[in-house]
DNA sequence: ATTGCGGTTTGATCCAGGTCAACGTGAATC
DNA sequence: GATTCACGTTGACCTGGATCAAACCGCAAT
C-alpha cells in the first residue's frame, strides 16, 4: 500500500507522455485518438499503481471512483457468493480495462487480483466522463469498449451452457493465443499464470478435469504441456475440436 | 418490414410527449432526466417499432444503428455457433434496452426475438451519443445501463459456472419475480413467455431437466405449475434453495 | 369432433465430469 | 541439500444431468 512518492515532479511529467509512447496505446483506451485528444486523456490518466502478485487491485463491495488500464502484468476477477462458491469471470492482460463492473452500482462487483507483479493506470471515472463529453472519438471508443466487454461476456456463457470439458479448455488456449499475438507474443508459446484451479473456475470445472484436459491434448499432439508452460503444437487441430458438434 | 406511415405528424406528436407520460420512465433511460432533459431525449426517440411474436428485432451481422428501448412485451437475446449450437443470453422484458451488444463492432452480436408481440422504441445511437455529451445526467445513466448489463453477464457467469439444475432455476425464477415486482406485478404470479427449451437453453441445461426440477418444486410445495403459469409458493423457500452449498 | 402439432411430462438408462485419494514436481526457505 | 508447501497429475469410483423414448396436453385449423 505505502508507495514511494519521491521526485513526485519528475515521475509525473514522465507520465504525462505516458499514452502516446506507450506501446498499448492501439490496444488501450487512447486508440483512435489525434494526438491532441490523446494529449488531454493523459492529463486525466495522471497515476499509475503498482500491484503485487497475489494482491488485490480492488474488492467487491468497495467504493467505485476509477477504471484501471493495465499497463503490465496479468489479473483475474472474480465474484464470491454468500455461501463462498467463487467464479472467476476472466483473466485481464495489458490494455485491457478494470473496473467497467463498479460503474453501475458505484461500487465494485468482484475482486480484481493480480496474478503477476503489475503496473496499472488510474483512470479517475469522472474525468473519464467529463473528458469524453467534449472528445466524440474517445466517448465512442469508451462505448466500444463497455460492449466488447458484453460481447465477450455471451462468448463464456454459450461456452459454458453448450460446449464440454475439451471444447472450453481448446477455446480458452486458443482465445489465449489470440491475445498474445495482438500484443507481439507468440502465438504458439506462453506462460500460464494462473493456476488449474482458476482455469478451472473460469471454465466451469474442476481443476482435475482441466489437468486431465490438458494431458490429453498432449497424447494427441495438440499441445506440449510442462506445468505453467504451453506450447500449442495444432491450432487448426484444437480449432476443429472446439466446434466440433457434442454427439 | 413495411410500417404504416400515414399521419406522421401526428403520430410523432404523440410520440414527442413518450417518454415523460411513460410509466416505464423511471425503469428506463429517462431515469433522473429533469423535464428539459427529458424533452431533448424525447426528441431523438421518435420512433416506435412493433414486432411480432416470434420476429425478430434485430440479427446477428446486421449493421449496427440503434438501440431498443421495450416498451411492451417480452424478448429473448440468443447467439449461435457455426455449428448450430445455441445460448439464450438473455429475457428482457419492458423497460429494458436491446442492442448494447452491437456497439463494439458496429454489428449486431445475438439476435433478438420476440416472445410476444411487442413494441420497442428506436434510438438511433448516434444521437444517443451527440445527447450524452450534452447531458451529463443522461450519460452517465447510460454507463449504468451498460455496466449493469456487464455485472448481469457475471451473475450468469456464476450461474452456469457454479450452481446445480435446481439452484439454477430457483434462480431463475426468483430473478424473474423480482423484476415484474419491479413494474407493478405480482412477484409471485405470472405467465413464463418462453419454453422449457428456451429456459434450458439460458440456464445451460436440457429441457427435460428443467421439466423435472419444476416438478419437483412442485412436489416439495415451492410453486405451483401448470405449463406456462407459474405461481410461487414459498419465495424464501427458493432463496434458501438457491444458495446451499452444493454438498 | 377430429386431427395435427408444438410443447411438456415422465421413465429408463448412460456417461462426462465430479469426487476422493494418492502420488509427483519444482521452487522457495532454512 | 533437506524440508516444505503449493500446485499438478493420475487412478478408481460415483452421480447429476444428458439422452432416448413414450405418452400426454392444449389449442388451432379443419
Amino acid at each position: 500500500m505505502s508507495e514511494n512518492r519521491a521526485l513526485k515532479t519528475v515521475n509525473l511529467s514522465v507520465i504525462k507522455t505516458a499514452c502516446s509512447n506507450c506501446n498499448l496505446r492501439e490496444l488501450c483506451l487512447p486508440l483512435g485518438l489525434n494526438s491532441q485528444e490523446m494529449a488531454k486523456l493523459e492529463e486525466i490518466v495522471s497515476t499509475r499503481k503498482r500491484v503485487k502478485r497475489g494482491d488485490l487491485l480492488y474488492r467487491a463491495g468497495q467504493p467505485f471512483e476509477a477504471l484501471y488500464a493495465i499497463r503490465s502484468g496479468f489479473f483475474k476477477t472474480d465474484v464470491i457468493m454468500e455461501d463462498g462458491r467463487d467464479q472467476v469471470t476472466g483473466f485481464q492482460m495489458s490494455g485491457e480495462l478494470l473496473g467497467l463492473d463498479g460503474i453501475s452500482s458505484e461500487n465494485h462487483s468482484c475482486n480484481a487480483i493480480a496474478l503477476e507483479d503489475s503496473e496499472v493506470c488510474l483512470i479517475p471515472f469522472d474525468y473519464l466522463e467529463r473528458l469524453s463529453r467534449q472528445v466524440p472519438t474517445l466517448q465512442n471508443h469508451f462505448h466500444k469498449v463497455m460492449s466488447r466487454e458484453i460481447v465477450r461476456d455471451h462468448g463464456v456463457m454459450m461456452l459454458l451452457g453448450t460446449m464440454r470439458a475439451e471444447e472450453r479448455l481448446a477455446a480458452f488456449l486458443l482465445n489465449l493465443s489470440q491475445r498474445f499475438v495482438a500484443r507481439g507474443y507468440s502465438p504458439a508459446e506462453f506462460y500460464l499464470r494462473m493456476t488449474r484451479e482458476e482455469i478451472g473456475s473460469y471454465l466451469g470445472l474442476k481443476l482435475e478435469t482441466v489437468s486431465r484436459s490438458f494431458s490429453k491434448f498432449q497424447e494427441e499432439g495438440l499441445i506440449a504441456v510442462q506445468q505453467k508452460h504451453i506450447r500449442i503444437l495444432d491450432i487448426p487441430g484444437l480449432k476443429r475440436l472446439m466446434n466440433h458438434t457434442p454427439v
